[in-house]
DNA sequence: CGACATATTGAAGGGCTTCAAGCTACGTGG
DNA sequence: CCACGTAGCTTGAAGCCCTTCAATATGTCG
């Protein structure tokens, strides 16, 4: 997660069992935000990790898995950010969150952050945010339980939205 | 590079000696799409990558490095793709692009690539880039010889601009 | 030169941001 | 237990920036 101005551009959203790292974000001001409770990090010295990794090819591979690992949801995340409108990108963030939260083909979801978290990482406003939930909501392609539990009542229209514009 | 309706989303530029690959995109219709000249592309079957890797720790370390770059060019996209206004990604689009290929610390560069595919990189539309690359003209911040090369006049404005607005 | 891609510029419209206010939820302390 | 406070969330209204459609340059290659 990086701070630019008083605005904030969160550059990978780690769900557990994730791992991350190996980034040049030492230039910036990166810092990582536990959101849910008993998260924890643990961090090894770059240097030791390459050592051991020359002697040990099956950590070597473990390491090229969790680096393709994360350049799949940055790509991921690319895509959703490259959309046009803000209910595409709310659309295929809830996608998104589905796939990697729900590991069976549950249709719903329990949000692990707030709006303002979505906000960053989809870089819209909250209020954008807010606004693209009620009204996927009201048009019956999802239902909300709470503020924070999602569930997809029609999922093609997510789908269909990701590619064409989730438009009347 | 992906598209998905008419529309396209560029995931990676790569530039002359740049590597990439290991990416999900499969489940994508991605295409490469070669800009620049004389472009050649080599492909290495993935599993025997993985069994050379095994047995060559060197190998394995530049495969390593690869992909650590390849995060690093996703997350500077990212950060990119998260700015707010046009003015802003184009200028950090135009840092990046002296960054990365103007080896020396030169302060212009030939763009390698048309309007349009910026456009698409930046998840703008043409005529936004080209409003914008005016407008940082106008206000003496770069200077453009020909349409492609873009020498930067006033550095501090456009680092600035990337942390605070970029506006008046 | 003529044709086609690339680039710039203009004008209208819409979506997002911003500022503002109200609402919901939840924990703390009285 | 309820009041209160604060953080999170929603909703409203105004303004701006970007998109879109359209027309005009500029440039390139046959």
């Amino acid at each position: 997660m990086i701070r630019l101005d008083g605005r904030r551009q969160i550059v990978d959203l780690l769900l557990p069992g994730d791992l991350f790292g190996f980034s040049v974000l030492d230039e910036y001001d990166s810092t990582i935000e536990a959101i849910a409770e008993g998260t924890v990090v643990a961090a090894y010295p770059r240097r030791r990790v390459e050592m051991l990794a020359d002697s040990d090819p099956q950590l070597a591979r473990e390491i090229r898995q969790v680096a393709f690992a994360a350049l799949s949801r940055l790509q991921a995340q690319l895509l959703i950010l490259g959309r046009i409108t803000a209910l595409e990108k709310v659309g295929s963030f809830i996608l998104e969150m589905v796939a990697r939260l729900s590991a069976g083909n549950s249709n719903s979801v329990a949000l692990p952050m707030s709006r303002y978290d979505i906000a960053d990482y989809l870089a819209v406003s909250v209020e954008t945010v807010s606004r693209s939930l009620t009204d996927l909501k009201q048009r019956g392609v999802i239902k909300l339980a709470g503020t924070r539990t999602v569930r997809i009542v029609n999922r093609n229209a997510l789908e269909d939205g990701e590619r064409s514009g989730l438009a009347a």
